[in-house]
RNA sequence: GGCGGCGUAGCUCAGUCUGGUUAGAGCAGGGGAAUCAUAAUCCCUGUGUCGUAGGUUCGAAUCCUACCGCCGCUACCA
């Protein structure tokens, strides 16, 4: 029986265009869900659109387009980047369909009746040029920390969540889940920040127009993130398909960012736990992009548009980078230099050059068809054996999501292979031992051949590039895993040498 | 302020939990080989105060203390 596996990106607010670091969290969780779907496992991978609050409605109004109209252009602008990027989601949830609204109000209506939703009122510092509650802990010498301008005390009328009713269950859950939290370097803040006390959660707002109405007081809306939160209920039919909602609840990986891990671990799993529903198995809080060393931001002008860079070096290259550069949960550096280097080191040298001189060799020696192998050496036994322990090297890191430890295997392999060739001298073997030759060249298709499988999560492009190359006749993406195995590679099959996978670039950047 | 983390080769880091061979990897640099290949590849090449000062120990990058430097968290802004 197929196993199942749901994995989630957030949903991306819809103030505005995506940059790198959304296109990296939703790039790790499309190679996760590929690298799923490969094992055979039933995969619903969901990101989607946060459309509600106040900044939405301003964003808009600032355009002179009402909020959905411009919710409908951003998305179809993250719908486009997602596609450009090759990301293979199954769904695509916006806090705006009908089937999330409903949701929501279900939601809200049913922790009220159970008494862990309660009517408050809610004391807050209150802007009114910006509209805006904020905590005293928010001022800025008594002042709107955006505009400057006096506040005034207000008390507002407002929902609350009993969030302090879950601290005891989150400790103990916490503790009796250790792999909840990912990295664990994450789990302690979050952890240390349940002990310091939990207050109750503020979640509606009457300030606030654009959003779902609280069913039974509609001058209330759901305050955004429970609001957004729920949508990975949603998505898997929370409410609307009993049977999807049990096979794919809960969720196997929520993969968020680091700032709104809290979010994730401690309000989200407090509502679930109020719901009576299963927690998601896995949070993982991945790091942030600089840029050249600076922090990324609108007012430094230096935000990096993932179209672009995919454009001048190739979706792949761009996928691969992210992958590659950081070890997962971490922050990283982005810089075209870096960037650069690694595609000529890893992808055009290593890679695409095992590839090219691989290829070329079939075509000179043996008539561009794979040959027959014969009789393995030492060499040989050595290379069969580095692909063949790369599944079970590789698995361990991607229930860890170690994606860059997984390309680290991987290229481990093909860094082997080049090794292979010096110590085999196919160009030797040429004028001395044909038979030699032959399983030497066989060897080298067959590592390409095996090896493809595991960059096809990174880089479905390439993927599908080097499949071709090798004279595989079906697309790769209808492959079962046993064609991993080795030795599947048929003698005879025809070549297609060609040129460079990844064309050297000059670094005198 | 409170809690936590980090500081190891030019750069990025592994190793520290479970103390014990000459402290490792990749990239960059230097030398060489080879020629199938995208001048790619392969081989050789690092005497590093393991932040500083103490301590524990037969023995510490690894445990403890202090100090210096950097960073994260400290809720309702997505």
């Amino acid at each position: 029986m197929a196993k199942k596996f749901y994995i989630t990106t957030p949903i991306f607010y819809v103030n505005d265009l995506l940059h790198i670091g959304h296109a990296y969290c939703t790039i790790a969780c499309d190679v996760v869900a590929r690298f799923k779907r490969w094992l055979g496992d039933e995969v619903l991978f969901l990101t989607g659109t946060d459309e509600h609050g106040q900044k939405i409605a301003q964003a808009a109004s600032l355009k002179g387009k009402t909020p959905l109209e411009w919710a409908d252009y951003i998305v179809s602008e993250d719908k486009k980047l997602w596609e450009k990027l090759n990301i293979s989601h199954d769904d695509f949830i916006r806090t705006t369909e009908e089937r999330h609204e409903r949701t929501v109000q279900e939601i809200f209506t049913k922790l009220y009746q159970k008494g862990d939703i309660y009517k408050g009122e809610y004391e807050g510092w209150y802007c009114t040029s910006c509209e805006t509650f904020y905590l005293e802990s928010q001022l800025e010498g008594g002042r709107c920390p955006e505009c400057g301008k006096v506040t005034e005390k207000l008390k507002e009328e407002s929902y609350f969540f009993k969030l302090s009713k879950y601290q005891k269950r989150l400790l103990n859950y916490f503790d009796e889940n250790p792999e909840f939290m990912q990295p664990s370097f994450r789990k302690a803040e979050m952890v240390n920040f349940v002990k310091g006390g939990l207050r109750d959660l503020s979640v509606s707002r009457t300030a606030v127009k654009w959003g779902i109405p609280v069913p039974f007081d509609e001058k209330h809306t759901v305050y955004v993130w429970l609001d957004a939160l729920i949508n990975y209920l949603t998505a898997c039919g929370y409410l609307e398909d009993k049977v999807k909602f049990e096979k794919f609840w809960p969720a196997d990986v929520h993969l968020v960012g680091k700032e709104i891990f809290k979010f994730h671990t401690i309000i989200w799993p407090a509502i679930l736990m109020a719901l009576g529903i299963p927690l998601p198995k896995k949070v993982f809080g991945h790091g942030w992009w600089t840029v050249e060393g600076e922090k990324m931001s609108k007012s430094r002008g230096n935000v990096v548009d993932p179209v672009e860079v995919s454009e001048e070096f190739g979706v792949d290259a761009f996928r691969y980078f992210l992958m590659r550069e950081v070890p997962f949960g971490q922050d990283g550096d982005f810089s075209k230099k870096a960037l650069v280097r690694r595609y000529n080191a890893d992808l055009a040298n290593n890679l695409g050059n095992l590839l090219s001189r691989s290829l070329t060799m079939v075509e000179k020696y043996v008539e561009g068809r794979v040959p027959e192998p014969g009789g393995e050496e030492k060499e040989d036994r050595e290379l069969i054996q580095k692909v063949k322990g790369l599944f079970e090297r590789v698995i361990k890191y991607y229930d860890k999501l170690k994606l860059n430890s997984v390309l680290g295997d991987i290229w481990e392999v093909i860094d082997y292979a080049n090794r292979y060739i010096e110590r085999t001298a196919p160009w030797k073997l040429e004028k001395t031992d044909r038979k030699r030759l032959e399983t030497v060249l066989y060897n080298l298709l067959e590592t390409l051949r095996v090896v493809t499988f595991y960059i096809l999560p990174f880089m479905p492009q390439t993927a599908e590039r080097i499949w071709e190359r090798l004279g595989m006749e079906e697309k790769i993406y209808n492959q079962k895993i046993e064609e991993a195995q080795w030795g599947r590679l048929k003698s005879g099959t025809k070549i297609k040498a060609g040129k460079p996978l990844f064309p050297r670039i000059k670094d005198d950047l």
